[in-house]
DNA sequence: GACTCCCGCCAAAGC
DNA sequence: GCTTTGGCGGGAGTC
């Protein structure tokens, strides 16, 4: 006889991941939900017999419908109102209540009593949340009494307090709340919660959860959970050798917990977990996280030994626990991931995307509730010594130099328009405290929406202001940048993601670039990228997804990892090239990010394609499949990207079209794949890249797995977004073809990379078909091997396109094609040709014995016996490795091969 | 049978 | 010593 209001919520779970469900949910509903439980109750006491309680048939009345919501709208206006209200009416029925369900009790059987409360989905702890989040506005004003007391809440929502300290805590992990003191907390809304997921992503890729995530899942597939001495040990090792694995709470300048209590808690780790499981999604790639792997981690962290069955059990428990309260802040939304092994929950990022290098920056643009905005990055063990010692008062940290002048800038225009006398609404600025000119929620939400919006147009103004100067200090020409709007969401406005949304082909920045820029800089940019050809035969090494598509100007996933891994890799010394691939997630701060040198760059390039060449050729004679696995397992093991892993997740929302249409066999793969570049909503399922065995320039197969640099990217197109503010993928696309700039300098923003850093390039968004690598010259330079899907348009032709003499130049420059040879440029642009072409040699060569996935985004790493099973499937027998690889002739030679990609499925699906 | 996750015991920490 | 906080795992509900 705990909860009895879960008769107001008849919301299911598939109600919870709906717009109009998450709509509703926006608008308190205490009132009516208190209204209806004490109705629901005393009913069934006045007429016990006659009529009996059933939740269902409270429906007109519901919260939930639109109906009630109009009620709920109204009573929204005035909290205060309500509140009062809500504790007149409680006070005055508690008694009744209770006397109802005593009456009730008495009157029904134990069974009909069962059925009369409420079910376990209405008592679900989402649906909990879903109630104490309505009762709280998203962007509070500081002008009014945002303190939470425990107690009221539990009573009001009908609940044990025990849960509403699970709600709580994931709240504080997000610093939506803070403890005040005992039984009280203070509410802060969304103001904070851009903030608290840089510093979370930041954290995490201080952690290198995404290391551990490869770790965990090439763990799997190796040996299935065989947690024997020595793998334990090793795994036990990589968790160890992570200087941060310490169980520490991230925390925000100002956002310290106040109470000792908690300070000195040892066991917050619901907290902690629940920022872990969010860091874990911000360092992921595809933002697609599984429980199960959610789970190892934290338990590896925490106590490798005692990995046992029940220690994960527990732990998923609490994540679905934490889950539940992201999702119903909208953070996160559960899926299903399929493979060959079964349909695993996760869970994918729905939150606003995080860009770790503009964060301080962003927040200092939009943020003015929290206290001054603090730069540079916060290590673990800062925070967790700040949670030990908190120290209020202390600036822990420093604003990056670089950032101190577009600080600066940007303040002296907030405190203009702070202060200008004929400021109708201030909003500008002071997001927070000003939306207390806002009587209600309601209000707020246009408000904040409009506040959002100007302060986007202002901030972008400021970032192409910079991008202008920092292209002219690099001879670089600068995309324009403009936000992309986020789809309209009352609950997140002010999130990062619609300032940050790098679209397109992202090129890496240049060291002159402040940290800030350089997202922005890399909006819109196409970059073909152009692999070195002793770097090909990566591809055939190990890679969860060959079909290598073009990255649309609109995909968004991944993007960010990719500049900051191409430049942080471009800044990575000669013998580094392990760490560049194992910490992809660094930060980067300007200082670290040398001007790019190309010369540099090509002699670097062509020094460690030699060095990969001879790797690899050693390699390729070992044919015990014991030496092949281990070797392979090596290499995953070292130089997995991120977002290896998760690529299978990737696109999620392409997902289910590509199950619908991926095929089986390689030729129906490739049909399939051309019948999805001819898809209007799947723009990057586009083209399919052959090359042929006697070229010298390989076009883009971004392989994983490399130690070196293997390729460039050149920049072919200016996909400027400032104009797609509100299309959508396909249209933005569109908008991109007709958008194409060229490069002034053909030295300019060619950037070398590596394998890995070209997987890093949004892999995910890749789909490297499995074919036999075989293009003619001609071929070659008809094939983009990463452009926009709005080089589908019609209109590409039209498009400026990279001369050819800058393509050539560029090629030559940097080694990828001897001095003599020339590629025309025009055709890069030119998608159609390629896939037609592409199709006819697929079609044609026995060689393309690719099989394609049964998705394109392979989440996780194929079973070693399973890579080397498909991998190496080649005509010659199943231990030969003709695979792509430089032959003896040289480095500018590749030698005939086949691609073969394990036929693991991997879907995602959405519940 | 697996998946979800509610529920409440109970211990640590706080007051 | 009482209250608050929250880890934890049993087991019920759901699929």
């Amino acid at each position: 006889m705990q909860q009895a209001g879960g008769e107001m919520g008849t919301g299911d779970k598939e109600n919870h991941s709906s717009e109009p469900y998450r709509s509703i949910l926006k608008t308190p509903l205490k009132q009516a939900a208190t209204s209806h439980l004490v109705l629901t109750e005393i009913q069934p006491a006045c007429h016990p017999l006659t009529t009996p309680p059933k939740p269902k048939e409270v429906l007109p009345a519901d919260p939930w419908t639109p109906t009630s919501n109009l009620k709920i709208l109204i009573s929204a206006a005035s909290p205060e109102i309500r509140s009062r209200e809500q504790r007149r009416e409680l006070s005055n029925n508690t008694s009744e209540v209770l006397q109802a369900k005593h009456c009730l009790q008495e009157h029904l059987s134990g069974d009909e009593y069962e059925k009369s409360q409420p079910s376990r989905k209405e008592k679900s702890l989402g649906l909990l949340c879903h109630k104490f989040l309505a009762r709280y506005p998203d962007y509070p004003s500081t002008a009014e009494n945002n303190y939470i007391c425990l107690d009221e809440v539990a009573e009001e929502l009908n609940v044990e307090r025990r849960r509403i300290y699970d709600i709580v805590n994931v709240l504080e992990s997000l610093h939506m709340v803070s403890r005040l003191a005992k039984n009280r907390y203070a509410w802060h809304g969304r103001h904070n919660l851009s903030k608290t997921l840089q510093a979370l992503k930041r954290v995490g890729e201080e952690n290198k959860y995404t290391q551990q995530i490869q770790m965990i899942k090439k763990r799997e597939y190796e040996h299935e959970f065989d947690f024997d001495g020595e793998r334990h040990e090793e795994m036990a090792r990589s968790f160890g050798s992570n200087e941060h694995s310490e169980m520490c709470f991230v925390e925000l300048p100002g956002m310290e917990f106040r109470a000792a209590s908690v300070n000195s808690r040892k066991d917050k780790s619901l907290r902690v977990m629940s920022q872990k499981f969010v860091m874990l999604f911000l360092v992921s790639t595809p933002q697609i996280v599984s429980l199960e792997v959610a789970a190892k981690i934290l338990i590896g962290e925490d106590q490798l030994e005692d990995l046992d069955k029940s220690k994960f059990k527990t732990k998923i428990r609490r994540l679905y626990d934490i889950a539940n309260v992201l999702s119903s802040l909208e953070l996160i939304k559960k899926v299903h991931v399929t493979e060959e092994r079964g349909r695993k929950p996760a869970f994918k990022w729905t939150g606003p995307e995080v860009l770790p290098d503009i964060q301080d920056t962003k927040l200092a643009i939009t943020s003015t509730t929290c206290p001054p905005p603090i730069t540079e990055s916060i290590t673990s063990k800062e925070q967790c010594s700040k949670n030990l010692f908190p120290s209020r008062g202390k600036q822990n940290f420093t604003r990056h130099p670089s950032l101190i002048k577009l600080v600066k800038s940007i303040e002296n225009d907030r405190r203009k328009i702070q202060s200008a006398p004929t400021s109708p609404v201030k909003i500008s600025a002071g997001t927070d405290q000003n939306l207390s000119a806002f009587p209600s929620k309601m209000a707020q939400v246009p408000a904040i929406a409009k506040h959002q919006l100007e302060g986007q147009s202002k901030n972008a103004k400021e970032m192409k202001m910079n991008l202008s100067r920092s292209a002219l200090e690099c001879n670089l020409s600068s995309p324009e940048v403009v936000p992309k709007p986020e789809p309209p969401r009352a609950a997140a406005p002010s999130q990062p993601s619609a300032l940050v949304q790098p679209l397109g082909v992202c090129p890496p920045s240049h060291g002159s670039v402040p940290p800030v820029i350089l997202p922005h800089t890399h909006s819109g940019l196409s970059y073909a990228i152009y692999l070195h050809p002793s770097q090909a035969h990566t591809v055939t090494t190990y890679s969860p997804s060959f079909m290598l598509q073009p990255l649309p100007c609109a995909n968004v996933t991944g993007i960010k990892s990719i500049n900051s891994q191409v430049l942080n890799k471009t800044t990575t010394e000669e013998g580094d090239n392990q760490i560049a691939t194992d910490d992809p997630t660094k930060s980067l701060t300007a200082k670290e990010r040398p001007t790019i040198k190309s010369e540099t760059s090509s002699q670097r390039c062509l020094k460690r394609s030699q060095a990969l060449q001879e790797n690899h050729l050693i390699k390729r004679y070992r044919s015990d499949e014991e030496s092949l696995d281990t070797s392979l397992g090596e290499s995953i093991k070292n130089e997995r990207p991120p977002s290896s892993s998760s690529q299978v997740n990737n696109e999620t929302d392409n997902f289910q079209e590509e199950r619908q249409s991926k095929p089986e066999t390689l030729d129906e793969n490739t049909a399939g794949c051309h019948d999805q570049c001819k898809r209007e909503d799947t723009p990057e399922d586009e083209d399919k890249i052959k090359t042929k065995q006697d070229i010298p320039v390989a076009f883009a197969i971004p392989a994983h797995e490399t130690f070196f640099p293997s390729g460039y990217l050149i920049p072919l197109t200016q996909c400027p977004h400032g104009n797609q503010a509100g299309f959508s993928d396909k249209e933005k696309a569109g908008i991109c073809s007709l958008q194409h700039t060229t490069y002034s300098s053909p030295i300019a923003g060619v950037i070398p990379v590596t394998a890995s850093e070209l997987k890093a390039v949004n892999i995910p968004a890749f789909h490297i078909t499995p074919l036999n690598i075989m293009l003619s010259p001609t071929s070659i330079a008809a094939g983009p091997v990463l452009s926009n899907s709005c080089l589908n348009s019609s209109n590409t032709g039209s498009a400026p396109n990279p001369s050819s003499s800058v393509l050539n130049f560029t090629l030559q420059h940097v080694g990828l094609i001897p001095a003599g040879v020339r590629v025309p440029a025009n055709p890069v642009l030119q998608h159609v040709p390629v896939s037609s072409q592409q199709e006819n040699v697929s079609q044609s060569s026995e060689n393309v014995n690719l099989q394609e996935e049964k998705l394109c985004v392979p989440k996780d790493p194929p079973q070693p016996q399973t890579v080397t099973e498909n991998f190496f499937r080649t005509p010659g027998g199943p231990n030969t490795v003709p695979s792509l690889s430089a032959n003896s002739d040289g480095p500018d030679r590749i030698s005939q091969g086949t691609l073969y990609i394990p036929q693991r499925k991997l879907e995602v699906s959405e519940d």
